[in-house]
DNA sequence: TTTCTTTATCGTATCTTTACGATAAATATA
DNA sequence: TATATTTATCGTAAAGATACGATAAAGAAA
């Protein structure tokens, strides 16, 4: 049964929480300050600069690349990998977006007491 | 082996990644907009508006009240959920800076040739 | 008190994520 | 050509997330 009913969701809903998934693992905002400090990397920076193994980077890596945020390009026997900038402002407007919207709905910080009939 | 190691990485980035996970998934996205369209929620409301069992809304609104975004109390027979307004704009707070972050660390947005030893 | 309503939790099935070693592929170097 | 370097992918194991029915708990209503 637990397939995942993502597809009953809104596009917007979808799109904003496919966003955040991409954030959602500490090695993944890792390399994406890593590539932001340094500009551009080879992957090898990255994993020296990562407590986990190269394979893991390289999977963290493909999802960053496949949620948008980020660009790689082979570089000799190496790849080198940098950030979408046009992508992180992209996701950046998206959650200011929620933010703004969930800031201006709620008015009251307790609840109610409305009920149920 | 997979144990997510995630004690390893910088407290920063494993706080980002928490409130990323949160809103991780289209039906609590859905459910933070509703609280914030009502200002205030009976779980029975939640469920009618989103396409999911009411079990599984329930272990939604568990996950963002253990991430601090909702707050939950008992309303007679059934319980209101409201946002924590405080906490939402703590977290707007914290990706602001992560994406300014990462807009200046970055110029370029093509990998430089430079290569590795 | 008995019954109904509402919600949380339990149990469970399935899919996804995370992690790593091993290996393949591609290129550089000897 | 043979060897070393670098990275992606494969296979696999374990943990986590997602979903739901069933049930328990707590109060309201009859």
């Amino acid at each position: 049964m637990p397939v995942t009913k993502t597809e009953e969701f809104g596009t917007k809903d979808v799109r904003l929480s496919r966003w955040a998934k991409a954030l959602a693992h500490p090695a993944r905002v890792a390399i994406l300050r890593t590539l932001a400090k340094r500009n551009a990397c080879v992957c090898g920076e990255i994993v020296d600069a990562l407590p986990i193994a190269q394979a893991t980077v390289s999977q963290h890596l493909k999802e960053l690349k496949n949620a948008g945020l980020v660009k790689g390009t082979i570089e000799g026997p190496s790849s080198c990998y940098c950030l979408n900038k046009a992508a992180v402002s992209e996701l950046a407007a998206e959650l200011n977006g929620l933010f703004e919207e969930l800031a201006d709905g709620c008015t009251s910080n307790t609840c109610s007491t409305k009920q149920r009939k």
